[in-house]
Order: structure tokens, then C-alpha cells, then sequence
DNA sequence: TTATACTTTCAATAAATATTGAAAGTTCAG
DNA sequence: CTGAACTTTCAATATTTATTGAAAGTATAA
């Protein structure tokens, strides 16, 4: 297997990955794309590259700019956009982690939240047992959520091994 | 908005949150259908409550009885099997995100690990920059992965507290 | 053993999601 | 300005994923 074929294999897991997380596959792929490209590369490149289209690609490009986990670099005389991505992979972690919170965590807790006011009032047996399923479940998604936010806001990926001692 | 109606939104939050999380709507709303009930609850009960057919329910339940966090219960007297849901949340919540991990991670690490070896060899600049990319992926994910297990197999919820108060 | 009460399967269908590509929009050099 | 080079949008289409429901399977009481 030479490089060319190990690098579409990275680019097929990676896109195969990003399916199983709820990101679109050819974000994933296109991000793969440039993690493993060594000179920025523009919109008809992947195309190219992945067999996509022009559509396509920019939707992707877009969203991994507005993740920002990728980069727009202009190149002296010539006007089409090339992109770049960032390779400091806690940093796009925590990107993509703080993005998924946000979309999956967050709305849960405000419902959560609003539930148990609302449940509060009913003092029969059901609705105490109601109060404390919903609370329970209040107060441990709370803590990972807060969890969480202190993991991304520390800024040192070295967090993850000092951790990992600590559980031991 | 009365016990009924809190729990019926319980219900759909879920199932939203469950599609978000690459979780069926229906296996999610199973679940929170039997967290919320104070009796078991068959598959009739949630055929009805839900609107869904025989079939997803069926499939819904199964899914969660492999995954362990609902159970069957027998009544004396009665041929039809009812099920109840795991409440000890940190107990179903380590189960799913085992899943997750052995679904998600662990195929990526594996095709991680196959492709360092493959690439190790090629010692063009190219080539060399690629095993970087692919090796501090792997990195990050095997301390993840190995974070993770720590976790999962310690079996005390406040570990969760410790954790936070080590972070701050 | 047979009728009945229930569970499971799975091909057909519906719903949700991703992709295409042509047309409209933008930018800029000349 | 104008036209060329590029980017963005979005309705149509394709693909993937979930759901249905009828038929097949299984277990039990009589």
C-alpha cells in the first residue's frame, strides 16, 4: 500500500467516522482531505479528490470554516480561496465537543429545567417519583455538562493525561 | 400543564435528544416512556402510548434489553412480558456510552493503528508528515479511549464530583 | 395435540437526510 | 462598465434510515 492509497484510507475511515457521530460524511472526508494535504487546497481539488459536488463541497467548506476547524489561506495572484486545516487536533477536538454540547446537551437541560419546575407543585406519590427521575436526571447532566466546560476551557491537552493518572 | 402532559414532553424531549445522539427516536422514547411509569409496561402499553407498530416496538425494546438498561418482568398469571426501565442513571448512561465507544471509537483506532504501520515505513517528507498526523490522532484517541475505561469501570457516580473538583 | 395468546421477522413503504448541478450572485482586473 | 473567474444557493433527486403490518414463529393451557 503506498501513501496516495493510505491517505484515501484515512480519508474513507475518517468519513465513515463522521457518520456514526452525526457529522456529514463528506465534511469529515473533506476535513480528512486537508489534515492530510500538505499544500492548501481549493474548492475544484476536492471535488476532485472526493467526487463531490461544487455544492457540495462549498457547504462543507462552509461549515467547517463556521466550526472552525479549518482555514481560509489566499495565495499571491490567484483569486480562488484555498483552505488549510488546523492540526492541532485538541484544538479542533474541543471545537467539534464544545459544538456537539451545545446542540445536544444544552436544549435538554433547559426542558429538564423547566420540567422540574412544573412537576414541583404535583405532591401526589407519581408525580414526587416523576420530580425525582427528572432531577436526577437534571443533576447528572449538569455535571458532565459542567465537567465538560472546564475541559474545554483549560487549554493544554496535557489535561487529558494529568486526568487519566488521577482516575487510575 | 398537569403530570400527564410533563410526562408526555418528557417523552418527546428524549426522543429528540436521542436523534441528535445516533440514538433511534423510537428505542430513545421507549425508554423514557418506562422511566417515567410507575407500573411495568408492555408491549400493548407502548404501542398505545407511543402511536408506533408492533414491529418497532418489538425492535425498540429489544435494543435495550441488549443494551441492559430495561428489563423484562414476569407477572404471575399474566402470559404477556412487561418491562421496566434501569433508574439508576449513572449505570445506564456508562452502558450507552460503552456502546458508543465500542461502536464509534474503537473501529477507528484499529484502522488508526493498521495505517501508522503501513505508513511508518515510507520515509519521504510527504510520508513522514502523514505518520505525524496519523500518530498524534491515534495518541489523542487512545487516551480518550483509555480515559473512558477508567471511567466506565469505576463504579461510583460521585467519581463525577471528584473529577470536577480536580478540574477547577 | 390443538387452539390461543403472545412475540418476532422482514419485505414493502415512508420519512428523513445528503447530494447534485444549473442558475444566480459576487468580485475584480482591464 | 464589462466580462471572466470564481462562490453560493436551492429545487430536484438520490441515498440512507426508520417504520409498518401482515405472516411466520413460539410457548402454554387445556
Amino acid at each position: 500500500m503506498n501513501l496516495e492509497e493510505s491517505k484515501q484510507k484515512f480519508i474513507d475511515i475518517w468519513g465513515a467516522l463522521g457518520s456514526e457521530w452525526g457529522i456529514n460524511k463528506s465534511v469529515a472526508q473533506v476535513q480528512a482531505l486537508l489534515l492530510v494535504s500538505t499544500e492548501p487546497v481549493s474548492t475544484d481539488d476536492i471535488m476532485e479528490s472526493l467526487t463531490i459536488s461544487r455544492g457540495n463541497a462549498n457547504m462543507s467548506l462552509r461549515q467547517l470554516l463556521d466550526y472552525g476547524i479549518i482555514y481560509k489561506r489566499v495565495i499571491a495572484g490567484d483569486r480562488k480561496e484555498y483552505f488549510v486545516a488546523e492540526k492541532d487536533i485538541w484544538k479542533w477536538a474541543v471545537k467539534i465537543a464544545m459544538m456537539r454540547k451545545q446542540k445536544e446537551i444544552e436544549p435538554v437541560m433547559n426542558v429538564l429545567n423547566e420540567l422540574k419546575n412544573e412537576v414541583k407543585k404535583d405532591k401526589t406519590a407519581d408525580g414526587k417519583e416523576f420530580f425525582k427521575t427528572v432531577d436526577d436526571l437534571y443533576s447528572f447532566t449538569d455535571q458532565l455538562s459542567t465537567l465538560a466546560d472546564k475541559i474545554f476551557s483549560s487549554n493544554r491537552g496535557e489535561l487529558l493525561l494529568k486526568l487519566l493518572k488521577i482516575v487510575i
